[in-house]
Parts: structure tokens; C-alpha cells; sequence
DNA sequence: GTTGGCACTCCACTCTAGTGAGTGCTGAGC
DNA sequence: GCTCAGCACTCACTAGAGTGGAGTGCCAAC
């Protein structure tokens, strides 16, 4: 009989986690179950899954364990199983690597980077569409970071007598700008004499490590203008929320609770850039791929899992993808669409910044 | 008695739209009534309103008569009323310049504004932040279009043998930017050589006006650049969807509507860039300040109303602010919000145009 | 034309079964 | 000591009946 084989086997396979293998298959089931209905799973519902093979009582007890151990919770007595965070995160860190993106779907990003072209930000804007198209979770990504990109070129562009432009383009191809604004009338000849003394300056140096004096000229009044624009790159350099977030798919955090006062505060969060991109960054930081209900920290979204994957370019961090979806959302999926989208990205990165 | 003087110097007037001076009061309370409560309003609810002074019974018959007229609905028999979007419309044309930002309001925008500075995307993005916090609805903001704005100035930097990013400054202060790949390596020099032919040729044209050829050089290869160049900068003149927009305060459409369907449909309208900027482009042509309901034709909003209001830069239009809410929004607040901030808002794009 | 009075309507709410999916427990069997 | 069929029990969900109340339409009187 290959189901009590199968079932002795797995016995015997030691500490997957901390449980059995029949109890992690029924957990298993559950959530996947979960994930696709969201309705409480009863134990009948279970019984036919791989490595469960027992009957509905002993599925029964077992869930019971499974409650007591803290991985599933009854909306009710009398109603089925729900995963709680600790059961999502058992069936996630259990996943590994195996599940990869469905034909379907990989054709669907190969397509989209064929025709990917044009400036980072646009591109980076409709992968966010991409990926929300792909997983039906909200997709955040985050642009590479400016910080370490070198200086490529500098412009002063004058626009009135006092306020001239600065303009920075770096070496993977961003353009910042900062309007500097002067105390007194700076003209074109100044103007381009104090623009090639702050290239000489800066140019090749990483944006956040410009120093703040240069060798000063003969003249006062170049000076002045060569200092206002190591200021404005300073101020570019160290500007707070410098990296650019692309939210896409905002839409479908509505489709995922039928709560309003859910979807409003879930909504609030994602129009705070800075609270996303550093909720992203932490998340990246204590080194997990997926921060499921309270594990982040940030009490809206305690009804959400977030998915994260850096985007490397030549082995370097640069940038990150996000997917915002239910607790109940589709992990295998929205994993395997993060990795292979940001894998793609940060390839397409490497090309265009070479 | 005031009342009646009242109620006879407004029997008086002739054609108040269709309606006479005491229909058009009940109306006017009752849409008053609708926004605030968002419940039926019943005709023991309007007689205390100003204008009317008569019983609830005349109030039913007019009523009656205003449901007749497509100006009033009832849910069901023996509900109260709830105004159509015929009567919303008349609403708000009687509504006219009279209303006007309250202090508290007044002095948000001001300290907003006083507060302003530094980049123009990051000020309009703030802006629709300002603007959904003071009307409570969504905020639409379309920066001005670059298309008629002089170019101050073009540059060519080199990124990689092959490729190289073209970098605009125009007049407003806009930088847009263009990479160009070329079919066979450019050195630095051929490159700067090029960039100057290129200034010669479209500098303190506008944008969207610049010509396709232009008179060759000795060089062939430097001919090669530089028309590559023009392409790039004809292909950013005539960028379809090259409207900056700004969406702020998207959670406020989550608190509007109850049925969680209506939310989404509305937010995915919301993701569509370009959808939302041709909508406040042809309400703003077909000259309405308000689209109520359907008026605007876009399906999924019917419930919807929406206010522009043009942004105007030294007498010219500049940008496009827009609110979106229910039906029911508070018009007299949203419409003097729109006003308000988008005057300040006007005042300083040309402060900083100069 | 306006008004008080009156009968009527119908939603919203409450209460009461009835249903069914699902549970926990128990005692027998392997 | 598991496993499992059987059984009693729980409890959300639904449907139907009853009630209260806000609101209407109509009418006769002023």
C-alpha cells in the first residue's frame, strides 16, 4: 500500500520543524486549501490530501494539536481551521525554492522584457503593473539607490537672473536636479565658468561623498556660485527618501478584504513612500523573504504578508520588489514571480548601466 | 416676517432654472442634507431649512413634484429622498462664486505654500496630499505640460561606448531626459561636438516644435549622433501621456463607498495615467468645473462626481488640479479648496517660471 | 395654495426555529 | 497506543414572522 508507506516514511524522516509529517501535511493542506477558498477548512476537506491518508477523526485530533501548538485558530466553535501567522509562516519556510513561475506566466514576463525599453522609471513603473498583474497582490518597487552611483556629469542651467538649475546626470543613467536659487545676479559666462569648476570638483565622485569646499578661485563671486551647487549636491546626496517607490495595483488590496475600513487603512499606508520603502528595507534587513501579519511591525497591515526580493545588479543590492497581499495570498506564486522578475530586472539593470 | 418677504422676493424672480424659488430651497436642503448625512432625507427635515417655511405636507407635494422633474429619488416607497444627479447639477450651478474657503482651511493652504519649496514634482505631489486632506476626497494633480516650454538648454552624456543619455532643460524648469543608443561606439569628443550642433539647432525652441533635420556637418558620424538626437528629442515632444500626474489621498475613495466592488473599480480607474488625465482634460474642454455622475462618461465612476479646475501660469493654463469623490461630496468645500489652492498653486509656478 | 389628519408602505430590527457543516469525545478494533 | 466510526453537540447562517417607526400619498377643510 503505497499511502501507509508513504505515511511511514515521512514518521520516520526526523523533525520537519517541530512537527510530524502527517500534521505538517495537514497543515499544509489547510493553508493551501485557505489560500484558494478562504473559507474554514474542516477536517473532510483534508483527508484526501498527499500524506494525509487517515480519516477524518484522526485529522480531527490532529488539528486540535495543531491549535493547541498555535498554527491554526477556529473563527468559532464548530467551524473549520484557519492558519494563523505562525501556520502561514510553517507552510512558507517550508516551500524552499521548489515552486517555479507557470508557463503562462513566465511567457508573460519574457514578453514584457522584450518589449521593455526606455527610461529606468518608466520601466520600473510597469514592472509594478507587471508584477500585479501576475500575482493579483499589490506590487512596490523600489528604484536602485543613487547613493553610490558616481557622477557623470554637472550643469548649472540658468533660468532667471537668481535661480539657475542644477542638473547631476549619474553614472547608471539617473538624472537628479535641484533649483539653486542666488543672492545676487549670476550671469551666463559666471554661471558656466562656476559650472566647469564644480565638475572638476565632482565629477566621478559617488553623489553622497561630495565634499563640501572646493579649491577656491581667484573670484568671490564664483565661488559663491560653486559652493551654492556643492550644497545642492550635498542636499541631493543626503536627501531623505531618495529612492523612488512605484506602487502598482493598488486596486487589488480591495479585491482582497471585504472589509472598507481594511482596504482604507491598508491604502493609507501605501501613499506614505517613506513608510513603504523602509518597511521594505527592514523586512530585507532581518534577512526574511516574507514578513507575514505582525512580523513587520506595522499594525495596519496586520491582516497582510508581504513579499520581498532584492534586485541585484552585478551581485550589488540595487533596489527592491514588494508584493502587499492578504495573509491568505498565493505564496508559491507571488515567490516565484518575485524571484523571477527580479532577476530579469536586475539583469535589464546591468545592461543599461554598463 | 422675513420668511415670507423672503419667500415672495424669491417667488419674484423669474426662471431660477426650472424650478421656483421654494422647489429649489427644498432641493438645495435636501441635497445639503443628503451630503451630510448620507441618510434619505425626509420632508420633516426640510421644512426648518431657510426658504421654505411651509409644512411637511406642502413640502411632500414638492417633493413629489421634484421626483417627477428627475430632480429626486426615493430608494424605495416610504423612504426619504436622495437627490439624482440632475438634482446635484442644479445644485451646484446655483451654487456660483459664493462660498469660499473656511479660516482653518485658509490658513493650511497658506502655511502650505509658505512652506513650499524645492522641486516642482515634489510640490505638486504635496499639493494633492494638501488638497485630499482639506476636501477628505481624492486629489488629482496634472502638472503643466512641457510641450510649449523653450529648450534652455541640451546635453549629451556619454553612459557607454554605444550608448548616451540626452538631457533637457527647458524654460519651466523641467528636465526630461532621453537615452539614445547608437549603432557603433561615439568617443567623448564626437559626442560634445555633436551636443553643441544639437544646441545650435533647437535651442529656445519649444519642445514639441523642433524641426527633423538639421544642416549636416563635415562629419558624417557626427550627423549620425546628432540626428540621433533629434529623434530623441522629437520622441519627448511628442511623448503621448508626458502629463505629470500626481494622485493623493487614494484611501479617501475606501471611506466613501461601502461596497467594496465600487472601491476597486474606481481605484483601477485611479491606476490608468493616461485615462485620468484625458478625463479632466475633457471635462475641463466641455467647460464644466463639475462632472457629476455620468456626465463624464467613464462607466465605473458613475457614482462619482468630479471637480478641475485649471491650473493658470501668467494667464495661460498650466496643469489641471481635480477632485474626485462620491456623488454626495461637499461641492461647496471642494470646489473652494480647488480654487483656493489652485490660485496659490498658479501664483507660484510663475513665481518660479521667471 | 396650504395644512392637519389619516391610512398605508416598507425598511430595519428582533426573535424564533431549522439547517448543516463542523467539532470533540468515546469506545471498539487493529 | 493509534486509528476510526459513531454520536451528541455547537453555532453561524438563513428564512419567516412580528413589530416599530420613519416616511409617504391622499383628502377634506381652511
Amino acid at each position: 500500500m503505497p499511502t501507509t508507506d508513504d505515511s511511514r516514511s515521512q514518521q520516520a524522516t526526523p523533525g520537519a520543524g517541530e512537527l510530524d509529517a502527517r500534521k505538517a501535511a495537514i497543515l499544509n493542506a489547510v493553508v493551501t486549501e485557505y489560500i484558494g477558498s478562504a473559507q474554514p477548512v474542516g477536517s473532510q476537506h483534508v483527508v484526501d490530501a498527499p500524506g494525509v491518508s487517515v480519516s477524518s477523526a484522526t485529522v480531527r485530533s490532529d488539528m486540535a494539536a495543531l491549535e493547541r501548538d498555535g498554527f491554526l485558530t477556529q473563527p468559532h466553535t464548530s467551524a473549520g481551521r484557519i492558519p494563523t501567522d505562525k501556520g502561514y509562516r510553517f507552510f512558507v519556510d517550508r516551500l524552499g525554492v521548489t515552486s517555479s513561475l507557470d508557463p503562462v506566466g513566465r511567457q508573460q514576463v519574457r514578453q514584457f522584457f522584450d518589449h521593455a525599453h526606455g527610461e529606468i522609471e518608466l520601466m520600473l513603473e510597469k514592472t509594478s503593473g507587471l508584477l500585479a498583474d501576475l500575482t493579483d497582490c499589490t506590487a512596490m518597487v523600489v528604484g536602485p539607490s543613487h547613493e553610490s552611483a558616481a557622477i557623470r556629469s554637472v550643469q548649472l542651467v540658468r533660468l532667471a537672473p537668481h535661480l539657475a538649475l542644477l542638473v547631476v546626470v549619474l553614472a547608471d543613467g539617473a538624472v537628479q536636479k535641484q533649483s539653486i536659487e542666488f543672492a545676487e545676479e549670476v550671469d551666463e559666462h559666471r554661471l558656466s565658468d562656476a559650472a566647469a569648476r564644480l565638475a572638476a570638483h565632482v565629477l566621478g565622485i559617488p553623489l553622497a561623498q561630495v565634499l563640501p569646499t572646493a579649491t577656491p578661485s581667484g573670484d568671490a563671486h564664483t565661488d559663491a556660485v560653486v559652493s551654492a551647487g556643492i550644497m545642492g549636491l550635498r542636499a541631493l546626496g543626503s536627501a531623505e527618501g531618495g529612492d523612488q517607490l512605484f506602487v502598482g495595483g493598488s486596486s487589488r488590496m480591495a479585491a482582497a478584504f471585504d472589509a472598507v475600513d481594511t482596504v482604507r487603512s491598508v491604502l493609507s499606508i501605501l501613499e506614505q513612500q517613506l513608510v513603504v520603502v523602509t518597511l521594505l528595507r527592514d523586512i530585507l534587513d532581518t534577512g526574511l523573504s516574507v514578513a507575514i501579519g505582525t512580523e513587520h511591525g506595522v499594525e495596519p497591515l496586520a491582516s497582510c504578508a508581504i513579499v520581498v526580493m532584492p534586485i541585484s545588479v552585478d551581485g550589488v543590492g540595487a533596489g527592491t520588489i514588494g508584493l502587499l497581499g492578504p495573509t491568505r495570498m498565493n505564496y508559491p506564486l507571488a515567490l516565484a514571480a518575485a524571484r523571477v522578475v527580479g532577476d530579469r530586472l536586475g539583469e535589464r539593470l546591468s545592461e543599461t548601466g554598463r
